[in-house]
DNA sequence: AGCATATCGATGCTCGCGCAAACAACTTCC
DNA sequence: GGAAGTTGTTTGCGCGAGCATCGATATGCT
């Protein structure tokens, strides 16, 4: 489906683009094993339970809690099946479309996202900010952006991530 | 092992690490695709390809082609492994250290790349330097180093990434 | 030389997750 | 009011990869 005139990455791009995905590598490895070893989950698990502290009673449809966490139907699925045999959220039937499932965090997950928040945000702030100026903070955001604009072009993460500062990141 | 007083993030940091967060496991999770649809791979397994194409004789011992992929010994392996069994490399023994292997790329594992690696690049391009300004690869370059210097502290892959441009990234 | 220790690499087991299929409930349109 | 299609969610299966372990060699120390 390529066409035979392939534009290469110049120098500059092709180190930019190593060291960004190394470092990503790095970082999501580093953050996964974190969160692992302290608080006995994935990153992905951990967002969920951030996302659904945030939201109004702590509880969300499936099918958006998948937007807001970036995460596949599936792999939400998955992930808050664990999360139930835990018992730190809890699954009802949606009373207004009965096919739907509402995802509530439950008060024994809520506190197991409060005892494990402190550590990795501390992890994230010495793998991350520490180590950016404020300028770097906001470049970084805008990159981002950019990637996102050709990533997410329907901007499906926007609610989310236009929402205000919450603690427990 | 954390204070009580943690520094929780402030608004714009909250929002720069999201995005970022977002992002980066959108473009990488477009990138499996992407190689995975066309090629038949992993990203993690293209890059062992990528690496060996460049090393002198197409040669590399394991335990240097997992630092210089960025992977565990353990992944490495694998990768290998199933490389070998597609006859795209092939492992002869060290003849210097009787315990180490040294993976070789094979003619049909070249060819494999050399067609597998337009499509790849192009998608690079279309997902991130597209949307980016040369001033932003530079930031871009200059923010993952920073993170590379707190993950990555000995610099272990500094001599990949300190080699010159080649192609086929 | 001889033993402790470190390094190289592969392997077994397990887990997270993507994909496709399945099923249920809602919607549309006739 | 149904048939046909769409959407919300779960599930079975397979694969990639981490961790711990193991066998084999190499190195260091006495």
């Amino acid at each position: 489906m390529t066409m035979a005139g392939t534009r290469w990455l110049d120098a500059d791009e092709q180190r930019a683009w190593r060291v960004f995905v190394a470092a990503t590598e790095l970082l999501a490895d580093a953050l996964d094993r974190q969160l692992q070893s302290e608080a006995g989950m994935t990153h992905a698990a951990y967002v969920v339970l951030v996302i659904l502290s945030e939201a109004p009673d702590r509880a969300m449809r499936m099918s958006e809690l998948a937007r807001a966490t970036n995460s596949s139907q599936s792999r939400l699925s998955h992930v808050v099946a664990r999360h139930e045999e835990r018992g730190w959220v809890r699954r009802e039937r949606c009373p207004t479309d009965r096919r739907g499932q509402i995802a509530v965090l439950t008060d024994a997950g809520f506190d197991v996202l409060a005892a494990a928040a402190p550590g990795h945000v501390d992890t994230v702030r010495r793998l991350v900010f520490d180590g950016l100026s404020p300028i770097q903070v906001e470049q970084l955001g805008a990159i981002s952006e950019a990637f996102l604009a050709v990533l997410d072009p329907d901007g499906r993460l926007s609610a989310v991530l236009g929402g205000r500062a919450a603690p427990l990141v």
